[in-house]
DNA sequence: AATAATTTGTTGCTTTTACAACAATATTAT
DNA sequence: ATAATATTGTTGTAAAAGCAACAAATTATT
């Protein structure tokens, strides 16, 4: 017990601390991949994928950035051509809303082939069923979170 | 086990998901409560209360943050007086090693008693047994991923 | 109707993080 | 012995995150 009177041995300290790994890890094998987006645009795109044609503040609290932030990344792809971005209204407020395009799409499903070798091969000294376990602890902790949180986004 | 081809939803992501709001909480606990030291001056002083007389590139290790960081922060926590710094060898190499002030110790109590109440609320949801749990699969997860990451500390 | 407050997105700036290069010293290789 | 390599810590700079303020438009309040 008297380890839980030291912050770095709490739930929070001990998930940061395993979140920066997990960056690291992230963030070298796109520098070693030469893939030509990097790993937040990888991440918005995967969003945008499973969430058709919201608009940015949307994303952005899905990935857990600000709205400059979010704008930036989004310039970005669009840059590349990646995405698409269009005025619409939600609310009967005007909004920007994001469609990939076929490229991105595409850019996409090649990219997560080739990050599937790099990211299966570590996980598998886990159980798939303790992989969801603890990605279900995460989800729920972060429900937790939620309500003490202010996300400001 | 289509959800599964999205990088967003695998154990990666979901962890660096939730360690943000670990940090946001942190931060803004440490905002509001105007303690005079922020969250990771913070932690270095935790991380060296139960580590002492290492020097910078060991708390490096065990902070996760490079040495320019780790340097910066041991300065602004030696010119609020709660570390000092001495130079001595390790393996036959100068090093400055660090010692916390009496001051340095109270101030760390002080601040582990205050956070106490705002960390504890929280994860009453947690069972202590379910929260240990999750704790040793961060370490676990952490300890496989050594493996892969370079961390260049 | 006029004012205030809210929502969405952008711009600009400050702080933090990341990284490369250097100095100083010690060890290893040639 | 000399050169190459490694360790520790610092400095400087580039990239990213965080945050406040603004513009434009809508809704709510008085």
């Amino acid at each position: 017990m008297i380890k839980e009177q030291h912050y770095i041995n709490t739930l929070y300290y001990q998930i940061e601390q395993t979140a920066k790994y997990c960056r690291y890890l992230g963030s070298q094998v796109f520098n070693k991949l030469n893939l030509g987006i990097n790993v937040e645009e990888f991440v918005t795109l995967d969003t945008l994928s499973l969430h058709g044609e919201i608009c940015q503040r949307d994303l952005a609290k899905l990935i857990l950035k600000d709205r400059p932030a979010t704008g930036r990344i989004l310039n970005s792809l669009e840059e590349k051509e990646l995405i698409e971005r269009f005025a619409d209204t939600k609310n009967n407020r005007l909004v920007r809303k994001i469609i990939m395009t076929n490229n991105g799409k595409k850019t996409l499903k090649q990219i997560t082939g080739i990050l599937k070798k790099y990211l299966e091969k570590i996980p598998h000294e886990f159980s798939q069923s303790k992989i969801e376990e603890i990605k279900n602890n995460m989800r729920e902790f972060r429900e937790i979170l939620e309500k003490e949180v202010e996300m400001n986004i």
